[in-house]
DNA sequence: CGATTTTGACCAGCGC
DNA sequence: GCGCTGGTCAAAATCG
């Protein structure tokens, strides 16, 4: 995935600054069109005229030109700020480290899991895990905290496996494995929130391989229920797709908004831009 | 009757 | 080595 301009589907602006009397192309294009279509009657005062349109036109491409640069320039330094960003939350700060210290008898496994939910909802994943596990992620999602089951519908089947409850968290803890294809390695495990019940957070180990659609009597997608659909990137569907993109950013923002690692990242890089504006 | 859920038992990893 | 804990298994129960 690389930080090209099509990356940004919002930011592929049209930037065909000044108006012109017709579609074209490039100036060798006018002259084209107007070698073709100039009548041979026409006065000196049409060809200043010509002239003066032409001069315009390559001045409105020179400015297109820049603001094309202006606009890749601003690309990538979002890009950069935003690996920035990532790489912050990645890296464990002092004050994150004791918030992050995990309490006795967690396990290693358990805390890479945890360390991997602040950079998995990224796609731009920068640290490469040694081992050579399968891809975990979390979704939160919003549910009702009267309602005891623990399902999060995703588009996928499951079929609930185990249930435990474990030491950290009162509510206890649901597995699950994808029931479309014995050989889908995927699994779910669904837990609420010790801190917000009303949170359900589902942990994802794998990658589905097959398509989420394909089997028969899938359950249709709600509203007003923890519906996502989570079917994997570059699929044929551009409904699933721009739905996978939506749901991804949601998740993005909802695991940004529930991180106190960003907020204090926020703050702090907003205290940073602020107090030089003050004191100069 | 087959699929799914429940639930206690078992296993393996980890810290002490 | 032992105890704790999370994850999985599998038999019984339940559901459609």
């Amino acid at each position: 995935m690389g930080s090209t301009r099509s990356d940004y589907p919002s930011l592929n602006l049209d930037l065909n600054v000044g108006s012109l009397p017709f579609p074209v192309d490039s100036p060798k294009a006018v002259l084209a069109m107007e070698s073709k279509h100039v009548d041979k009657k026409v006065s000196i005062k049409d060809e200043k005229a010509i002239k003066a349109l032409e001069a315009e036109l390559v001045l409105a491409t020179e400015e297109n030109k820049k603001l094309n640069e202006v606009l890749a320039a601003t690309i990538a330094g979002y890009s950069e700020l935003r690996n920035q960003l990532i790489e912050l939350m990645s890296t464990t700060s002092p004050e994150e480290g004791s918030r992050s210290q995990s309490p006795p008898g967690k396990r290693k496994s358990e805390r890479l899991d945890a360390n991997m939910e602040s950079t998995s909802s990224e796609g731009s994943c920068k640290r490469v895990r040694d081992d050579c596990k399968p891809k975990v992620w979390k979704l939160h999602v919003r549910s009702n905290p009267s309602d005891t089951c623990l399902v999060v519908r995703d588009g996928y089947q499951w079929r609930k496996y185990g249930q435990k409850v474990t030491r950290d968290n009162p509510c206890p803890r649901a597995y699950f494995r994808c029931s479309f294809a014995p050989s889908c390695p995927v699994k779910k495990k669904v837990q609420r929130s010790a801190e917000d019940t009303s949170i359900l957070v589902a942990t994802y180990e794998g990658e589905h391989n097959h398509d989420p659609h394909s089997q028969p009597g899938a359950p249709s997608l709600r509203p007003n229920t923890a519906a996502l659909d989570l079917k994997s990137p570059g699929s044929k569907s551009e409904m699933v797709s721009q739905e996978f993109h939506r749901s991804l950013v949601e998740r993005m923002a909802f695991s940004l908004s529930e991180d106190p690692a960003f907020k204090a990242a926020l703050a702090t890089a907003i205290t940073g831009r602020m107090l030089p504006l003050r004191t100069s």
